[in-house]
DNA sequence: AAAAAAATTTAGACTAACCTAAAAATATAT
DNA sequence: ATATATTTTTAGGTTAGTCTAAATTTTTTT
């Protein structure tokens, strides 16, 4: 039996919540991720349990099985291809890709995702800087340091958000702050963790604790 | 309200079976056509006539509206455009891409078909030779001749498809006939309508009344 | 113009995915 | 270790889209 649109959602921030550890993921969690309630949840992991796509006892939270894990990486294989093809084929902007890759990723031809893979060039990373999971379904999380992991006069690769909102990559294009920018921490403010930061070892500007836990980086 | 995507298929349906001169459309061949029942049918004209979308009144067929039409346009314009991408920039076969463009048709943003007619370079046909319809909602239906409306000693040139089976356009393929060639009948035999035609002013080959009957062709 | 056939609608039910309110289980605080 | 708070599940309903069977309307045949 096919998986709907709803399933792959759950599939998807199931994977997502679980984190690399795949630890149990909370029904309460799953309802403010997925913008439902609780007891909605509590009918979908019913059915997702018994498609055998989740491991579920009653009060103990849920984990993806094998089959689970597989259809959330294809998902998410087909999300940030789609990403890439938006950005890099149509020119549309990082901040302006996730809803429309949204619903592209529940297109289910596996012959459509190889082709469309192929003709991207087989990308390794997709507009954000997450890993496009290959193929055959392996998806391997590089380790990226978050930016408030880094001393003062370190310089590092700016390689991936955590932040997704559309409001905090546009706060990003203000401040030229993009993928491959090469960052140096110039100075770091005790009293709020803000930090002056350089970038490509041109302007400096003033970022605050909040940006700083949302980028990604990676030392050179 | 926005429109599902089963009220987006039953529109592009009823405009396909009402024709260029918007004639009425029968419960039973909406029912053939959605592959359901024609009592499911009977609740969705309800529906879409409560949305404005139809002309409905109870056992008299339906027509689209003028917003009905708009939306059905619009769903086609995306159809015809994906196909053009999955075949001239995925490498997809034109027997191929129906079922994957019937998917795609529903994804909704304006934004995205723009950037992708423009990335496409603003083609006026799709891979079957069925015009697409501006951003503005035209949709100017060529007109056409079926090859049995041709000649003896004429030659056409192939535009079009009517039946768009994979099975017919695979036949299609294998007898070498593509939009663009040129055929000429060389001669029609009265007991069946069967007909020998030149392909391209090469080779010479014996086509059905079946085939002769799904091919859309112009004069030169 | 009746009778028969065909097309269409209505009635009543089902499933998927959601909801609210109430009950039950688990976790936390005293 | 109880009592309280929080989380989760159950119970009972709703809507969209489908179904079958029965009733009704329209069309065709005699
Ligand atoms: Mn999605
Ligand atoms: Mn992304
Ligand atoms: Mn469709
Ligand atoms: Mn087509």
């Amino acid at each position: 039996m096919q998986n709907s649109f709803t399933e792959e959602n759950y599939l998807k921030i199931i994977h997502a919540l679980s984190g690399r550890e795949g630890v149990e993921v909370s029904t309460n969690a799953l309802a403010e991720s997925t913008a439902t309630r609780a007891a909605s949840v509590t009918d979908m992991l019913r059915k997702l349990a018994e498609k055998g796509l989740i491991h579920y006892k009653k009060y103990q939270g849920v984990r993806l099985t094998g089959a689970g894990e597989k259809v959330a990486i294809s998902v998410i294989r087909k999300h940030r291809l789609w990403e890439v093809f938006l950005v890099e084929k149509l020119g549309f902007g990082w901040d302006e890709v996730h809803e429309i890759a949204e619903e592209l990723e529940h297109i289910p031809s596996d012959e459509l995702v190889e082709r469309l893979d192929a003709f991207l060039g087989h990308p390794r990373f997709d507009p954000h800087g997450d890993p496009i999971p290959d193929a055959k379904g392996n998806l391997t999380d590089p380790d990226y340091l978050i930016l408030t992991d880094v001393n003062v006069g370190e310089k590092v690769l700016m390689m991936g958000v955590l932040d997704h909102a559309p409001s905090f990559l546009q706060h990003l294009d203000r401040s030229g702050i993009t993928l491959g920018s090469v960052l140096e921490i110039t100075e770091i403010n005790e009293y709020d963790k803000s930090a002056s930061v350089r970038i490509n070892g041109t302007n400096t500007l003033f970022i605050s604790l909040e940006v700083s836990k949302n980028l990604l980086v990676q030392r050179r």
